[in-house]
RNA sequence: GCCCCCGUAGCCCAAUCGGCAGAGGCAGCCGGCUUAAACCCGGUCCAGUGCAGGUUCGAUCCCUGCCGGGGGCACCA
């Protein structure tokens, strides 16, 4: 406890050190788990508080949450605590203000990190998941979180398993009924596939599109099953997926770069036709995108999910093509019909699987890549863009190719003659893959057309100073008329309304939305994750498991490791390391129909199945017999549940960084809309309030070679060039995300052992507000410790030990400071401004050092402000001051007006915006009175120098400002 | 290329409605304690708010343009 070698006088026995510091939050840590402090009420069931209560009725409940880690092999830095802390003093301020707080953390342990760093060490993934959980516990306890332990859980539980494949079936049982109007009046629900049946076998219901002329009597069993199969929420289809090679499996949309690599690794991005797993989350694009008016979250995040979904108003436009054929188009610009002078197919298009053997008359000689006809001119562009890797096509954005196809459609609106081109500027992903190309009102469309010599007719007519090209903006329609219809001279809003009607009453047109948002791919063929519940039989139709069943455990196989490839290996094909286990896939199982052999589905899923649904089940975990129960899910979760929950409902603070914006959110959202209309949950929002945290980065170095050296071991020194030497040679100081990489990497763990987990915590907050990113700077933490040793002192007396506050009533200064202080800091806590209210904690403390003796009313208001912040000490100070129980739920301290009133103020009195004189007046001085007091003032008049004055502004009491003629 | 966020003291950051630019911390400097040093204690220095305009009695705050940093999107018809 003494520091220093032989000779040195010790430091006072009972000084607040980091080894008192951590003896005494080890001996909380000890004390909360034996009394189950942390122990969250449920209103009803086995989940009790500490005492054995349930939940008092009259306490609104809040339900704090972090984002989901994953227990990675490597540890924490100090960088991962941010998040973990702000909610934890949160959940325990919340505490202390009445409410009953749930706040526990789960392990997302399925997935690509747990498997690489298993593969690495040569372990089965199992093994090192719970080492790996097993040491972030522990690291994590140092911290002194205040998580209900009972609560949590890894995904990889066989208990949780059970229900992500349970809420799997649920969504494999359903279909979306557009028609349908759901609770909240809207239109549009997911309902059990056996309604869709029972409609179907009624002869109330018409078969899909596809099965037009059929009737669900003359189907046979499998056809019935293809028909049903073809709606379901969660489908496999043959369709172009992101095929990774790098990383051996298949990936959805959202886990590819713009650049056309994989999230993870950075492999290339290839699309292959493979038959996969799909969940139609683009039946939910709608209410995905419009729920997010009626949820709390930062407006970047609600930005970036609306732009993924990418909603987009227009119309689908018919156009007959010479010779029989038709091609349908998407456009946003109805209006324009009458400016499109020619057509544009993406190079997958199928009206090119037929060309015309010879080019048209007027073919121009740049249409045609001089190829002698257009079935040479189209397979030969085809092939070339096909070769085109993602990246190349990224590069060539901008750069307009494209050939004549020798069709030839008619414009709908004035039968003009328009040759339709490929050109992979259309993509085969969005819309139908074609459009009406109007080079007048699309400058993509007009830098094709100066390409390849196409005319340009304006519909909209350009402003004066228009610089040419095409024209985009809003104004007065020209050239717009046929017989029929004429729409010169309306606005672009108008026109396009208009110009709708007309194409539906012909019947060559449909108003329409399309969205960018496509299916979510939801197989991997990978070891580590959920497996499918589902088997095949042999008609290779998919057959889910009985609830039973479940979970479906994960086979033991001989090589769990996935078989990647080279990164580049376009014809690799993907290989699930679940089919390596031929026992477990082929299997007998009894369906209703006597025992037969099925083959089971070899795919698992995404790492994001376990994070859909995590947060319910923090509501009760381990075994249960409903996913979650009714009651609960109202409690913690339903609409109105407390005062701020509003009509969405949802966990009322769910906290974690920015790149899970599209997601992880987006998949959640998806998942518990479906749960929603199947009857599961009450809420309409997973998530009410969302707070994205910033991150915790640091400074590293690099000597002349470029090479990274150890930061820790870095010295500032005015004699190098670079202000800063590493081991005598001059290094360069970056800045950048904290790892091993960069050498700069500090742990929770060197923390707690230098300054003890208070000092930490309260460093993390102080740093600044908790969305901003900022640098970690281990010299600046004394700043912290320094405070709560303060605060210790002004409780303890560091030699003796004994407590020193005194009984007598604080002075009136003291009272004023101190109600000050609660006011602004309930204030700054309610806003989630940390540093802030540190900051106020630190005047009043500073001031109670001043004084003689401390008054104990002064240091325990001030002790109890402190507690969700450095929960240790406070408990410590708390039970020193003679309160034998823990401080969790102790009303955090309440401001009393009468203290916050103060005698004068300071008047500040400017002329013409410049400060030239100060009075001390009373709060509540009249206008009158403070233009009054100003206009005497010898500064005032010596300021206007005999100007006359035009007017004096009065901002009673603080301000007077006096406007000279 | 387009969109969003951020630029305040050597550093991290404060500043309700547009009203005295400074709450807190780090570092520096001076002093106290100490045989000396560290710890600790007290004191102190430090910016006119990235730049250029505009609106206003008054601008860190509102508007326009530019510079720097961070993020998102990127042929989406």
């Amino acid at each position: 406890m003494t520091s220093g070698g032989p000779g040195t006088p010790p430091e006072p026995s009972h000084r607040y050190t980091a080894a008192l510091a951590g003896r005494i939050e080890q001996a909380w840590q000890d004390r909360w788990e034996e009394e189950g402090t942390f122990h969250t009420p449920n209103p009803s069931g086995s989940l009790t508080d500490g005492d054995g209560q349930h939940a008092d009725p009259s306490a609104p409940s809040f339900f704090v949450m972090d984002m989901f880690p994953y227990p990675s092999g490597a540890g924490l830095h100090v960088g991962h605590p941010l998040g973990y802390i702000a909610t934890d003093v949160v959940g325990r301020y919340r505490r202390m203000r009445g409410e009953n707080v749930l706040h526990a953390l789960g392990y997302d342990a399925f997935g690509l990190p747990a498997e690489q760093y298993a593969v690495q060490t040569g372990q089965h993934p199992r093994k090192t998941t719970e080492e790996n959980i097993a040491t972030m516990r522990r690291q994590l306890r140092r911290l002194g979180l205040a998580h209900d332990p009972r609560r949590s859980f890894a995904t990889t539980d066989p208990e949780y398993v059970r229900w992500t494949q349970w809420i799997f079936l649920q969504i494999f049982d359903a279909w979306y009924d557009a028609e349908a109007v759901r609770p909240d009046g809207g239109r549009g629900r997911a309902r059990p596939v056996a309604e869709l049946v029972a409609e179907y076998e009624a002869g109330t219901r018409a078969l899909p599109e596809a099965w037009a002329g059929e009737t669900w009597d003359v189907l046979d069993a499998v056809e019935r099953r293809r028909v049903v199969d073809g709606q379901r929420l969660a489908y496999v289809s043959e369709t172009p997926v992101n095929w990774c090679p790098g990383l051996g499996t298949v990936l959805a949309n959202e886990e590819v770069t713009a650049e056309g690599r994989s999230e993870r690794g950075n492999f290339p991005v290839f699309k292959r036709n493979l038959r996969q797993w799909n969940m139609r989350i683009t039946a939910y694009a709608d209410r995905l995108a419009d729920d997010l008016d009626v949820i709390d979250w930062p407006e970047k995040v609600r930005t970036m999910q609306r732009n993924w979904i990418g909603r987009s108003e227009g119309a689908m436009v018919t156009f007959d093509v010479i010779g029989g054929e038709e091609v349908e188009v998407f456009t946003t610009r109805p209006d324009t019909l009458f400016g499109a002078t020619f057509m544009v197919v993406a190079p997958e298009h199928p009206l090119l699987d037929e060309v015309p053997t010879h080019w048209p008359d007027g073919t121009h000689a740049v249409w045609t890549g001089g190829h002698k006809t257009p079935t040479a001119a189209v397979a030969a562009y085809r092939a070339s863009t096909a070769a085109k890797t993602a990246v190349e096509r990224q590069a060539d954005a901008g750069k307009k190719t494209g050939v004549f196809t020798g069709h030839v459609a008619i414009n709908p609106v004035n039968g003009d003659m328009i040759p339709i081109f490929t050109a992979d500027y259309v993509l085969w992903g969005y819309g139908t893959g074609a459009i009406m190309a109007v080079p007048g009102g699309d400058e993509r469309d007009f830098e094709f057309a100066q390409a390849f010599e196409l005319p340009v007719i304006h519909t909209v007519q350009p402003p004066a100073d228009h610089p040419g090209g095409a024209y985009t903006g809003d104004g007065v329609v020209v050239n717009s008329r046929n017989e029929e219809i004429v729409l010169d001279g309306m606005d672009v809003a108008t026109a396009k309304a208009t110009i709708t009607a007309w194409l539906e009453g012909r019947g060559v047109g449909k108003g329409t939305v399309t969205y960018r948002l496509r299916d979510w791919l939801f197989s991997r063929q990978r070891y580590w994750g959920e497996p499918f519940p589902i088997v095949y039989d042999e008609h290779d139709l998919p057959i889910a498991l009985p609830a039973e069943a479940l979970p479906v455990d994960l086979p033991d196989v001989p090589d769990y490791s996935p078989r990647t490839f080279d990164a580049d290996d376009v014809h690799s094909m993907p290989e699930p390391p679940l089919g390596r286990n031929e026992d477990w896939v082929n299997v007998t199982l009894d369906l209703g129909d006597g025992p037969r052999t099925y083959r089971r589905d070899t795919n698992t899923m995404p790492n994001w199945a376990g994070s859909c649904w995590y947060y319910l089940n923090y509501l009760d975990p381990g075994m249960r017999d409903v996913v979650v129960d009714p009651e609960l899910e109202r409690y913690w979760l339903g609409p109105e549940h407390n005062a701020a929950a509003g009509t969405s409902g949802g966990v009322d603070l769910y906290v974690g960084g920015v790149e899970h914006a599209v997601l992880h959110l987006l998949y959640a959202r998806f998942w518990h809309k479906v749960l929603y209309d199947l009857g599961h949950v009450t809420s309409v929002e997973p998530f009410r309030r969302l707070f994205n945290q910033g991150y915790i980065q640091a400074h590293a170095y690099t000597d002349a070679r470029g090479a990274y050296v150890q930061a820790a071991e870095v010295v500032e020194d005015a004699a190098s060039p670079t202000g800063f030497t590493w081991q005598g040679q001059p290094v360069t100081q970056e800045y950048g995300k904290i790892g091993k990489s960069l050498k700069n990497a500090v742990t929770p763990d060197e923390m707690y052992e230098a300054y003890g987990a208070d000092t930490f915590r309260v460093y993390e907050m102080s740093m600044g507000p908790l969305d901003l990113s900022r640098p970690w700077e281990t010299r600046a933490v004394v700043g912290s410790q320094r405070f709560l040793q303060r605060l210790w002192r002004n409780v303890v007396d560091e030699e003796t030990g004994e407590v020193t506050v005194t009984d007598d009533a604080p002075g009136t200064e003291t009272l004023r400071v101190l109600h000050r202080t609660i006011d602004e800091v309930t204030t700054e806590m309610e806003a989630m401004r940390f540093n802030t209210a540190i900051a106020r904690l630190i005047v009043l403390n500073n001031h109670l050092t001043s004084l003689d003796r401390v008054p104990r009313a002064a240091a325990e208001a001030l002790v109890l402000m402190t507690a969700p912040l450095a929960p240790h000490v406070a408990e410590e100070l708390w039970s020193r001051l003679g309160h034998p129980a823990s401080l969790i739920r102790e009303p955090f301290p309440v401001a009393d007006p009468a203290y916050l009133v103060v005698d004068s103020v300071t008047c500040v009195v400017q002329v013409q915006g410049k400060v030239r004189d100060k009075l001390e007046v009373s709060p509540d001085a009249t206008e009158d009175a403070l233009r009054e007091l100003a206009l005497a003032s010898p500064r005032v008049q010596r300021a206007l120098d005999g100007r006359a004055v035009r007017t004096v502004i009065v901002r009673p009491p603080r301000l007077v400002n006096v406007v000279p003629a």
